[in-house]
DNA sequence: CCTTCTCCTAACCGATCGGTTAATAATTTA
DNA sequence: TAAATTATTAACCGATCGGTTAGGAGAAGG
């Protein structure tokens, strides 16, 4: 068997699977989360449906790995961002680097967005804007402003917004989603500068 | 045949019809697009595969049937709010109107926001936004506002905004999108009201 | 009563789905 | 080189998909 037995990756192993989270991914760009079939999956691959189940245990499990992969780059690039930037400025940070990771990635948006909304269906359905809505609330307590607003909703106005963007630019690709974020974040500064919360 | 020879439709004809565009919503409410089956479609109307395209020439055209009718009465209530309320206030007012809407209406929410997203692939994209970026125009003209701002880019951000509430409230549903939909409001007259357009 | 038309069911169709199995290339390892 | 392990294929499986077909209830109307 394969690494069934915790085994370290074989060579080919790990670029089977490299090359199928890519494969994976960009079949997911193309053609959705419905059309992302197994003999989809392997035909882009230039293997067999059993050929790619040897390497993972189920479908699935190939299309959460791509999922991960592509989310794990991305958290990466916003977290670097929101970092390099101050408290005040994390929340400004953290709307401009994910569309622009977004606008640079376009195969890994349709996988991330699609894996958040679709979901499978039964997942814990996470906060997704729960750490955008937390640097707020730090930048506002940085300013010395009240954080009793509502900061969830206003994070989930900004986060609808940033979707709204890249899927606008998805099938715009002329739109400019960087100036279309610039916008929404000098929205977003009105919101963390008001006094009245 | 049926309806095929453009006669008027029977009793029974409408109410099938109209039953199974109601059972289509909830099917879809509760198993999304790719989980709406014709089987499953059928199962819920009580009756068999067959009966129902006996009534609808395809699958796709009774879930067709059912987002168009959703759609209609959700444009029937905005449109009837948005001409009420006066032209500044017609982009508040489109705001409000339909997040009750959606909020009243559980089972339609989904078949829209599914319709328009997934959208079966090769719609013509139509620019969803496009009708609010008017209103907010002719809202700040009203108000002898520039109208050179990038309302495209601001409709898109509260639209946006609009889904995510809307999307929270489906996976929590204490969550109240009237009151969120408010802070969504000062948001857009914050924008609407900007003299650096 | 007998025909006609509406409405529906049971059975079937080919295609595709995710996944399994047995046999066999290809590559390491001894 | 021979044995063992890794990697892959072709064929098949049952389930489900959207859709078709033949026929039979059941009321409507002559």
């Amino acid at each position: 068997m394969a690494s069934h037995k915790s085994r370290e990756p074989t060579l080919t192993e790990q670029a089977r699977r490299a090359q199928l989270i890519d494969v994976t991914t960009r079949v997911i760009a193309e053609h959705g989360y419905a059309g992302a079939s197994l003999s989809r999956i392997a035909g882009a691959a230039g293997i067999t449906k059993a050929a790619v189940l040897y390497h993972f245990r189920s479908k699935d499990a190939v299309v959460r790995a791509a999922y991960e992969h592509a989310l794990a780059d991305l958290v990466d690039h916003v977290g670097g961002a929101v970092e390099a930037a101050g408290v005040e400025e994390a929340p400004a940070a953290y709307v401009r680097s994910m569309v622009e990771y977004l606008r640079d990635h376009p195969h890994h948006t349709r996988v991330v967005v699609e894996a958040l909304s679709d979901d499978g269906g039964e997942r814990h359905p996470r906060e997704r804007w729960g750490p955008l809505a937390d640097l707020m609330r730090a930048a506002r307590r940085a300013r010395g402003l009240r954080t009793d607003l509502d900061l969830r909703t206003a994070a989930l106005v900004v986060g609808g917004g940033i979707d709204a963007i890249i899927a606008e630019h998805l099938d715009h690709p002329d739109y400019d989603p960087v100036a279309a974020a610039e916008l929404l974040v000098s929205m977003l500064h009105r919101v963390l500068l008001s006094e009245h919360g």
